[in-house]
DNA sequence: TGACAAATGGAAACTGTCTCCATATTTTGG
DNA sequence: CCAAAATATGGAGACAGTTTCCATTTGTCA
């Protein structure tokens, strides 16, 4: 999915500085400077720059698609080894952690869920993808409720990546991921 | 609040013109034409935009203030009417279903809410209130939980408007609502 | 090693945003 | 009713960020 032809020696070179580059940017909170200067900055030419990346998504999701390859794989080694709302529980509350401290991975994803189609989006699918796998777990294990679908628990979800900014961010997601799980909860009927 | 000074005959006849074209605009699916066309579009110079609404936010802020301000006094209303846990129901599923229909109202509150700060928010602060005070009499009635404010709900809200593009986002941000109000539920202990 | 393919860089064209001010309109008060 | 003062106008043009393009360089393969 990712190798469509075996890239030249310098093109892999210059991909790997221009990533290396946006990943260390992204981490020190510099989201807003302007295209061009990603390439100046890793040493390479605005053409390269558009060669690789098309757009600044483009830059911000490849940079983070390892990360959030790493999480959706978590969420499924939680799902093998824990009732399914624990599992979903664990994974929620460790991905708003995990959001709160990485600001550039919490824009990237509101930007990615926001392009529901397109190439772009497939890392947001990927992400629904471990959502919808937990759910219907749950959904057998009679733990969850079977008229919800994954999508509403995504769409919750992108409001708390698109909240991600400061002041009082934080209690606010925590308290949206606690309404999702209790929501999402099947209760005796 | 509104009404800082009278504003001469002139300026009121041109800002008037900008809105009303600008509503227009918003009602057919045109967000993204240049800013400048704004102006060019309802007759007048791109300087008489700028002075108005220094930014597409805030022209977008100004045509749905009303609305705004009308869904929020719908919110008070129910709440004088109801127990506050069907009032908070009727408010969410209207607001949704009105959100559905009007792709430009849940964009310009998608970027007013992400504004926490700054003028521009008013128009995000006075829903916040809304629903705060909804929570407020829920929590006094015993119907609604206390340990999750009104920021929690605010956050989903967002995604809902964030996601508000075609396909299958009408289903979802049902699904989430519902996962907002079960969440929200005081159950018996 | 030569010939071919792939990739580069950065100048220049483009696109949308925003400022500025000479001119025009409205208001005020005599 | 008529200046003079205050207020607002419009649109040319400066500006900043984005994107394209192609002559040149670099890598690959036989």
């Amino acid at each position: 999915m990712t190798t469509g032809k075996p890239l030249r020696a310098d093109a892999r070179r210059n991909r790997d500085a221009l990533l290396a580059k946006a990943r260390e940017l992204f981490a020190n909170g510099c989201f807003d400077l302007r295209f061009d200067d990603f390439a100046r900055l890793a040493g390479v030419g605005t053409g390269t720059l558009y060669r690789h990346f098309p757009t600044r998504e483009a830059l911000a999701e490849a940079v983070y698609r390892e990360e959030l390859e790493a999480m959706c794989a978590h969420a499924r080694e939680l799902q093998a080894t824990q009732p399914a709302m624990e599992a979903l529980t664990t994974f929620l509350r460790g991905l708003v952690n995990h959001l709160h401290t990485h600001e550039g991975l919490a824009r990237t994803l509101a930007t990615l869920m926001a392009a529901r189609s397109g190439t772009l989006a497939d890392g947001g699918r990927e992400l629904g993808r471990a959502v919808s796998d937990l759910l219907t777990a749950g959904v057998q294990q009679g733990s969850i409720r079977d008229d919800v679908g994954a999508g509403a628990v995504l769409t919750a979800l992108q409001g708390i990546c698109a909240a991600c900014e400061p002041p009082g961010s934080r209690a606010d997601a925590d308290g949206a991921v606690t309404l999702i799980l209790d929501g999402l909860r099947r209760h005796a009927v």
